[in-house]
DNA sequence: TTGACATATTCCGTAATGGGAATATAATCC
DNA sequence: GGATTATATTCCCATTACGGAATATGTCAA
């Protein structure tokens, strides 16, 4: 029942490696038919079509007829809830957003509270809050 | 065959959305005993030790016995490769690490030239989550 | 139309998934 | 020792996943 399946879950569908790297390919070029993606990844047309096939359910990618081949594209918003997802963990990898973000609020908070301020942030008058 | 499994990629094992919110309760509270994980999801126990068995293969949790239980933590490391392939496509979500750099940037120049101080302080920006 | 090309789809076989129920192991308490 | 608690493991089953081969659909060109 309803089990997540790779048709349906995002998460599942980027579990297959190729999938991946189709979408790795169509992130650097812009678009990409398929042709040129067998090519590139050396696989046997009809398992990138199914790959395809996957991806265009979920909505990663999307299709438009050129010719008589089809463009295909990536949809980034997509995947957009496995960045939010394991963007919660952020913090754990000393990431340098959030030295920048620490140094920010830390500067912040010398700026809220004065008399505490160790290092003499010069200048910086204090500010009240919108 | 070597078909990637959830027994050990990483990508597989998260695919799983029961998993997935197992890692969650472990980034929130840092260790876990199987009977409070088992309480929290409200699973059947052998399906959660299972679920477990399959992030301790990959290496995504990591258990020590304590007493009768067994205690388990996230080894957020494991999740890095997840972390670095989906931040590749970052740019394209115009993320808030962007704005938060720029001002940093900005605030470090007036900072170095004080004598122009004239920026509007903004300490307090508590970005709640969206 | 016929034929070449580009892509999608179907059928098949094998392997893996995840849940349920029952059972096994292990530590603790009496 | 035996009983109880906590967790892991095994067996079974239905479902799904993926690749391969063959075939179907669609499009252009002459």
């Amino acid at each position: 029942m309803a089990r997540s399946s790779a048709a349906s879950d995002v998460f599942s569908a980027i579990a297959e490696p190729r999938r991946r790297q189709i979408i790795d390919l169509l992130s650097r070029k812009r678009s990409l038919a398929v042709g040129a993606i067998v090519l590139s990844l050396g696989l046997p047309q009809p398992v990138v079509s199914k790959h395809l096939g996957v991806l265009r359910e979920v909505g990663i990618v999307s299709v438009s007829k050129q010719g008589q081949r089809r463009v295909y594209e990536l949809n980034h918003d997509q995947l957009r809830p496995v960045y939010d997802w394991i963007k919660t963990l952020e913090r754990h990898w000393d990431h340098q957003l959030d030295r920048i973000r620490e140094r920010a609020e830390r500067r912040a908070r010398a700026a809220a509270a004065p008399e505490q301020a160790k290092s003499p942030a010069q200048a910086t008058h204090k500010k009240g809050t919108p």
